[in-house]
DNA sequence: GACATTAATGTCAGCCACTGACAGTTGACA
DNA sequence: TGTCAACTGTCAGTGGCTGACATTAATGTC
């Protein structure tokens, strides 16, 4: 809300703010070394000890080794909710998907950077689509917001998300195409934030056309 | 090939029997502990000791815990690539998908029965499912599976997966769609295989529709 | 049928992720 | 300033998983 403070909300007492302070270099401390060693190369220990606390302490923060890994992720996540939630309700589904997501894009500096700067997030996240540990808990965590999105979209077109399939199938869908295009870039050497964007884009362009019946005749 | 031999390929020396004896032992065990007991709180030394083997032994047929849960749903994905690799040439690619998930569904018994009951291999599937741990697993096997299944139709078609979009979109929604009925039989109480290819089949055909611009004047 | 070869198994020691319990320290607040 | 509550460190222990080495058992050969 208020861009004086660091982020997120109140920080009023000294107590919380050494919290904060805590958790942020837990976060960029374990970024740094799984990008710079691997996930599986670096212990719990290692990221404790660089920021000069027990590891015991590590676990008071994160309830494991991989949510410290996804701790930025999740705020890209709640920044594309937010924008989700306050898409006009004439828009169409799927390009209020779109919109938001190209919107989270946009504001993926002002979101982060005040924790981890954009580029080590950017590497984090190759990092991540290329370790099967945390590749399997980014398909589920996929899957919980997936969930979220559903009941949104429903909510937004007053549908029951339980009884009409249909939310749930545009959104696994959007979804796996969302996969397919992180993957792509992934494994691509642009790791920038232009390059993701622009390839989210074009991937969700083709989102109407795969379903056709057919492809032979169409290029 | 062969319905008389057991399962799989040649099986001929007493040590490759002996050794596929164990494998499915302790399948069947630990299908049967998790499902009885719950995953997590099944301890891997107890599985090797409802089969008598030791837990160096265990780690020797399976990789880690979560692939003993896994090894079933392996062959009936195995089943399905089968199936769709020899569906007719001029098929849709979206209809040579459903069929091919229709024929694995009928055919399922036929495909597990010697090792495991389907009926186990029904509520351990349910377990998967609403098991955090194995949904992550279940996820990231699902990643793989759609990366071949992409390949395979990009073949069909004559196109080139890396180049061409258009095959990892339409899979990235059918396993959407699939990921999403899946969930909803796990939640429903109608723990059948019939219920679940029912289900399947009508996630499906919802898969055009959802995709229109506008859903409220539908219905 | 005895013998060397090779695969499968058991045992043991050890790493690492993670947890519960308890004690010590340090902000918050009257 | 003293009390309370939150935060942290230490320690001991569990369970998943691995490497190394010795043991046992199937196989192929003479």
């Amino acid at each position: 809300m208020d861009p004086s403070t660091p982020h997120e909300a109140a920080l009023c007492g000294l107590r919380a703010r050494k919290k904060q302070r805590t958790r942020d270099s837990l976060i960029r401390a374990a970024l740094e070394l799984f990008t710079a060693q691997g996930y599986e190369a670096t212990t719990v220990d290692e990221i404790a000890a660089a920021v000069d606390v027990s590891q015991r302490t590590f676990f008071r923060y994160f309830s494991n080794k991989e949510e410290v890994a996804f701790a930025v992720q999740e705020m890209v996540e709640a920044r594309f909710l937010e924008e989700l939630r306050h898409r006009p309700a004439d828009e169409a589904p799927l390009t209020a998907l779109r919109s938001s997501v190209m919107a989270a894009w946009d504001g993926i500096a002002a979101s982060i950077e005040p924790i981890v700067p954009v580029e080590l997030h950017m590497r984090a996240y190759q990092m991540i689509e290329s370790t099967p540990a945390l590749i399997a808990a980014h398909m589920r965590r996929s899957c919980d917001l997936e969930e979220e999105i559903a009941r949104l979209l429903a909510r937004r077109e007053g549908l029951d998300a339980d009884r009409d399939p249909r939310p749930r199938v545009l959104v696994g869908a959007f979804n796996g195409v969302m996969r397919a295009a992180g993957k792509a870039w992934s494994e691509g050497d642009e790791v920038t934030v232009a390059s993701i964007r622009e390839l989210t884009h074009s991937y969700l362009d083709h989102i109407g056309p795969a379903l056709d019946d057919n492809w032979r005749e169409e290029r």
